[in-house]
DNA sequence: CTTGAATAGTACGATATCGTATTATATATG
DNA sequence: CATATATAATACGATATCGTACTATTCAAG
């Protein structure tokens, strides 16, 4: 076998891309009308410790561009679940605050998924689960380190 | 520690989406203007051993809709990656084939990518990425069977 | 055969994503 | 201080995604 062989790195981002799509498709399907999985990992970044983070902040988080940053935080201020303040530190820029509803939301989200959840880790050993955790996160750093 | 904690789920769903994100920047960054992840899938799907599948048998591969795939379909046609060829087995559908162009395009992009891809792998024991695999496709699998 | 239900594909509209350009503010340099 | 450059956010337009509705064809029941 050949260890430089690609081939793996091209099956594992296959499988991964598919992971993906079916488990957006499992929250989206727990979250209220008009709210999709960008519009949750928002609520859920803030509510981690991250609350009062700048749009730009956050999308660098998300990988995402700060255009489409700007248009879920505009998804998310119409529904109440943020307010948009501007930042006292900097006056080109704002800062992302949950609100209570925000903060219900995230919370609610999580208890309607976690039948969804025991039902997937009951035919799982977790002990694979956890072992395949901090490979991810280092093929994710390895991959992140790439982009620059 | 408790079993039955759904966390470990959350989490590596997480890292999922980001390197879903990445990795498919990686891809992106070498095909050609005006095509975009999911038309490569298409092709490489063709490619391998399913010249002739039907646009709602792809579909149900990538877990998207058909109104989907008739858009991503309608891009490959459009640049000569792909025919759509009337089904004779049945006249309701159609059939998928690659050009030379799409065979072409799909081989070119692998070759394109093989240099990043060499790199990730230097970063990396390939070890730990092969024993994450079947992992991963248990964890696709039990999902998808989930989906119904 | 006839007819009703199911299926394959597409048209269309709503929203999402993202690249480019613009505006406002901050920072750096002379 | 004046001005050039950099940065944060947004406006706008192009394409992507996806749900609903529609057409054409097939299948099933009698």
């Amino acid at each position: 076998m050949d260890n430089r062989d690609p081939t793996v790195l091209f099956e594992i981002f296959n499988e991964i891309g598919i992971i993906e799509q079916l488990s957006r498709a499992l929250l989206e399907a727990r979250l209220p009308d008009g709210l999709i999985a960008p519009h949750f990992g928002v609520l859920s970044h803030l509510s981690k410790g991250r609350d009062g983070a700048t749009p730009l902040q956050m999308a660098r988080a998300f990988q995402v561009p700060k255009t489409s940053m700007t248009h879920t935080l505009k998804g998310l201020e119409q529904g109440g679940y943020v307010t948009l303040k501007p930042n006292p530190e900097d006056g080109r820029s704002k800062q992302v605050w949950l609100t209570q509803k925000g903060h219900d939301l995230r919370n609610q989200t999580i208890q309607a998924l976690a039948p969804d959840f025991f039902a997937l880790i009951g035919q799982f050993d977790v002990k694979r689960l956890k072992a395949i955790k901090p490979v991810l996160s280092d093929l994710r750093q390895v991959l992140d380190d790439a982009r620059n």
